[in-house]
RNA sequence: CGCGGGGUGGAGCAGCCCGGUAGCUCGUCAGGCUCAUAACCUGAAGGUCCCAGGUUCAAAUCCUGGCCCCGCAA
């Protein structure tokens, strides 16, 4: 047997981790490091925080590098004594120099969780569900210098179902990724997969989500409300205002349903009762299962309601 | 010291500003009504008002310190 693949693994958020603790538990793999964003401050107080595959990689015991800039010479250098014979990449953050993508022998493998060239950049699982899309997967490619852009290795397709969310939809494509993964690379190095280029049709652009996108806009069908809070939940979540006298209350949405209810007016409670708050669309209506008031935790409809009474008729907006 | 909301029977809330009788919607239990019910009626049980000090004749309420939860921001 051939000695093991020396990998340096990259990656920040926690959709990484399912990677790397695949990457550690096959034999023929041998972590060197294991490189992420340096500690951010988060948290109530401001904290340095640091990144989930930091405290993964710790706890694995590997090597960890915090690069300000991936693209620091120092950094480079710091990669090349490692050795790696390929990079895997994975919600690292941070754009990577050509210098870091011809260090391995074996190139740089993405692994992005989107069908490509569909849905490249920052937010893919989201983007899926917003738009509604009957089903999307992981994409496994080897980096160029473009923004999601290089030639694919292998991919992995799972249909979004009814009782998705970006949260179950994250973990499904964080668990196929990482066993699409460790399946890949072997016959990658082996040289029994020739990379494809991205089809030119179908290409998009995922952009980041920003809070704003949260707004639920009561005159849109409810369909479209229902894939958005499914798609922003668990971050940055939807919301809308209830009419309180003397100050609208944020309420978070964390749990609705599409309704084929006619006659209700879009952004009037049509219902109120232990089966939810029904709200009226552009088009059907809403039910909201599972609500957070600012400052409260999360309620399913019944118990918020037990506590904040909603005639039909009150305004959300 | 980033900004802010909150901790009150099992759940969700009001009461606090202006100290003085523990309130509301639900749940639970018992009984009733009903062909029947998550519906309706009657009754009951159940609370160290987060913790520790302080002020006061008297603290859920005012003051000080602490613990915990959450929203914003990142």
């Amino acid at each position: 047997m051939s000695p093991p693949l020396r990998i340096v693994f990259m990656g920040t958020a926690p959709l990484a981790c399912a990677s790397l603790s695949a990457l550690a538990a096959t034999p023929a793999f041998a972590l060197t490091a294991a490189v992420t964003q340096p500690d951010r401050p988060k948290g109530r107080d401001l904290k340095l925080q640091p990144s989930a595959v930091k405290e993964l990689a710790l706890e694995l015991g590997l090597p960890v590098l915090q690069p300000e800039r991936a693209r620091a010479p120092e950094f480079v250098e710091q990669l090349r004594a490692l050795r790696p014979g390929l990079i895997v990449v994975a919600a690292y953050g941070q754009i990577l120099p050509q210098t870091v993508l011809d260090l391995p022998r074996f190139g740089c493998l993405n692994v992005h969780t989107s069908l490509l060239p569909k849905y490249r950049g920052a937010a893919p699982i989201q983007w899926a569900i917003l738009n509604g899309d009957a089903e999307t997967g992981v994409t496994i490619m080897k980096m160029d210098a473009g923004l999601d852009t290089g030639d694919i290795v292998a991919t992995v397709t799972t249909p979004i179902e009814a009782g998705d969310n970006a949260a179950t939809l994250h973990d499904r494509l964080a668990k196929l990724g990482a066993e699409l993964l460790v399946r890949t690379i072997p016959d990658y190095v082996a040289g029994y997969i020739t990379p494809r280029p991205q089809p030119a049709e179908g290409a998009s652009y995922a952009r980041k989500i920003t809070k704003e996108d949260g707004a639920l806009d009561w005159k849109l069908p409810a369909t479209t409300l229902w894939n958005r809070v499914r798609g922003l939940t668990p971050w940055p979540g939807s919301f809308t205002h209830l009419d309180a006298p003397p100050k609208p209350i944020l309420l978070k949405v964390w749990k609705a349903e599409p309704l084929t209810h006619d006659g209700a007016t879009p952004g009037l409670v049509a219902a109120a009762d232990r089966n939810g708050i029904v709200v009226g669309c552009g088009e059907g209506a809403l039910r909201i299962t599972e609500v957070q008031r600012e400052g409260g935790r999360r309620l399913s409809a019944a118990e918020f309601l037990a506590g904040h009474p909603l005639a039909p008729g009150t305004r959300l907006a």
